[in-house]
DNA sequence: ATCTTCATTCTAACAGCGTTAGAGTACGTT
DNA sequence: AACGTACTCTAACGCTGTTAGAATGAAGAT
């Protein structure tokens, strides 16, 4: 019986960088990006708290290793001929990426420094861009964009995720219950008719998402 | 002589939580929002680090008390009968507001709680576009749209700060010399381009600003 | 004028955080 | 069998937010 040996009976020989990016992004999702802690870390893999210095040069560069794992989750483009189709999958894919790592888009743009996982996603998205006629102005500002639409939606379905358990409706009546002094009448309305109404998710991201790639194509037409 | 005279000669009575938020955020624009500690937002205000406790709930309260008042700096729009230019003057008076505060943007969408100038924000401007001729779910989605681009192009630019005394071609000359292997083809023309032609901000967000208001007001005839 | 009362601040400590240095341990190589 | 290296542990540091209780002060009541 090996030393490191943990509860199960697998080997589990050493640790190493990829193996605790993995266990941190898996900690953030169950647990929250609060929960992900050194020595929680630490504990998930079986070691002590200072022993990932060893793999790790520090929680910021976990951080930074944890957000470019999750860029390389992102399809990106390849080669396709309609560049609004390309970005529409893209961003879904994004999208999809950002609501299994719920706390990824918050850390994504906190982080400065970027990856070579970001870095390729960039370049592939611009590449596209620039192919389809796009000044690098236009193209760079198009990226901006689309991945701010992207990050703050996502933000916003985090921020209104409910805690498990709760209905939409309860939501609904809270927000009515705060807000019977009618000081937010226009607030009201747009609640009552998400209360009545209730849009998926994936319908409402679109409809967006379509609206800004209309407006994308016609600033390139007249450009 | 009182005994919470400080260094100069004003009286400098109480404190409060209004000066204690006001004293929150001015640390927070000289030195940064991680320099905001509660130890050294007590020094600033002339005071040991638990008597904060006293007018306010802990720094959670703080961070939201902040946000708030940083969002009553941002001008609603007030009947105007051209919803889009309302939405441009809030835009740019958003992107002002956040230029002021760089820490505001980060820190207004990790929060989830909004106080009632952010609620009183967001009434003015669904009420602008629902009275423009927005459905409930077009108007919220504008607003997302919107708010996002704000944010993200905040973000954007605070990320690409420099650091004092660094110059953009610096920047360009380090982005390239990162890029030498030559795998980033298309950011390395878009970087290019910066560098040779350096787009001013303003001129850069209104180019995307203009871009999403043409697309929202597209939607809306079309609706 | 003294006493009381209440608001405000201080003091001192707590647990938890990221981080580090040095001691310890085990393993593969020779 | 001994060495050396790769990896981990231990124990501490300074920092963070937070809390309880003591100290201080000024204002109001007797």
């Amino acid at each position: 019986m090996t030393a490191r040996a943990t509860r199960s009976g697998e080997p589990r020989d050493t640790l190493s960088r990829e193996r605790v990016l993995r266990a941190a992004i898996e900690l953030a999702d169950e647990r929250g990006i609060d929960a992900l802690t050194m020595r929680e870390l630490a504990r998930k893999l079986g070691v002590e708290g200072g022993s990932l210095y060893y793999h790790v040069a520090g929680k910021d560069d976990i951080l930074d290793g944890m957000t470019d794992l999750v860029a390389a989750e992102i399809e990106v483009p390849s080669g396709s001929s309609d560049w609004k189709e390309a970005m529409r999958r893209r961003a879904i894919s994004a999208r999809d990426v950002f609501a299994r790592h719920p706390w990824a888009s918050a850390v994504m743009d906190s982080r400065e420094h970027s990856g070579p996982a970001q870095l390729a996603y960039a370049d592939r998205v611009l590449g596209t861009l620039l192919a389809a006629g796009f000044s690098p102005r236009a193209a760079a500002n198009a990226f901006l964009i689309l991945d701010s639409y992207i990050y703050g939606f996502q933000r916003q379905q985090s921020s209104l995720a409910l805690p498990e358990g709760v209905e939409t409706s309860d939501v609904a009546e809270e927000l009515l219950a705060e807000l019977t002094p009618d000081a937010y009448p226009s607030l009201l309305t747009i609640a009552a008719d998400f209360a009545v109404n209730p849009h998926d998710v994936m319908s409402l991201f679109d409809f967006g998402l379509d609206l800004i790639l209309a407006g994308l194509q016609h600033s390139l037409e007249s450009q």
